[in-house]
DNA sequence: GGGCGCATGTAATGAGTTACATGATTGA
DNA sequence: TCAATCATGTAACTCATTACATGCGCCC
């Protein structure tokens, strides 16, 4: 749902072909959607049967046509109704990353605070690339801007497990 | 793996029937876990092909036996690697239900500001829900920890995005 | 006697991923 | 001439979910 969400928002700010969008989301929104190549397609297919998008195609040159999508007055509805049920709902996302966390008493002190700080390394890197996104316009920033607070907020949370580690005799 | 390591890492500290680990997953586990009954029961039964754990039955009455697991040397040694692999790991999750904050411009400001008071009523609640989860023994309580400081952080985000709409005369 | 709890699963379905397939163009 | 980019997909697979199936025990 928020995949077809994403994929009409975007067509509605702007017309744009099978390819075009899916770099778009590789490199410009890596940080906020993780849909692949293939999934989008196949949404695409999916929406235009659906009466939500029309294609267009065009040829450039030698080269497999481009389809190039854009809202139709269906798909603008559809769009309003994904947005406003997306935006009044929440459902907390799971942590299976955390996991391990539940289970670090198996460890010795030494070695929990060493895995730790590797995980904080990767951590790092990950803000690091946060915090590199182009800027975007409009509210599409908010995306990167979330993510870039949850990140500082893991990396927090770390550093406060740490402190712990190091400070508290009972663990071990 | 994450469900792996979970059940694992529950089985090392007591053995368990199935029916039990489900109930003690659903109940206790709710906030941090969302593995469902039969994946739990089909993950047993792979485990226990694999050598991880055993199982041994026990009648109760006539009611249908109880199959009751503990690790074996390779299930502790599979703990033991999932453990190290899921702490030195960082994957940060995706958050789709986000997706609609991207298209916020797509309401009116009133509008907006309405389906996000509906979406921090709903949060609130996560919250409140994540503050009556009862203590845990040792780290397992360092997942429902985590949780409540997401849930925290999510709603300073929201605020700060409602604060944002109210003040900035550039939005709408 | 009716419903909930105990205790186990199977079967069908679904959403999304990875790997594969195709073929022209462009630049080093 | 070799690799990367453009441009589209299909097929197989995985992981987990929902819905279904079974049947006794216990309490009201």
């Amino acid at each position: 749902m928020h995949r077809e969400l994403l994929l009409l928002g975007l067509l509605r700010r702007k017309e744009m072909h099978g390819y075009e969008l899916n770099e778009f989301i590789q490199r410009d929104l890596a940080a906020c959607s993780d849909m692949k190549k293939p999934t989008a397609y196949f949404l695409l297919n999916k929406m235009a049967e659906q009466g939500w998008i029309v294609e267009e195609s065009s040829q450039v040159g030698n080269r497999p046509p481009r389809r190039t999508y854009r809202l139709t007055a269906a798909g603008e509805a559809a769009f309003q109704r994904l947005l406003r049920q997306n935006l009044a709902a929440y459902q907390p996302p799971a942590f299976p990353e955390d996991t391990g966390l539940a289970f670090l008493e198996a460890l010795s002190r030494a070695e929990a605070q060493e895995l730790l700080e590797a995980r904080r390394q990767v951590l790092l890197e990950q803000v690091a690339a946060a915090a590199a996104v182009p800027e975007h316009p409009g509210s599409l920033q908010w995306l990167v801007e979330h993510r870039q607070r949850h990140l500082r907020a893991e990396l927090d949370w770390l550093d406060t497990l740490l402190a712990r580690l190091k400070s508290d005799p009972l663990v071990e």
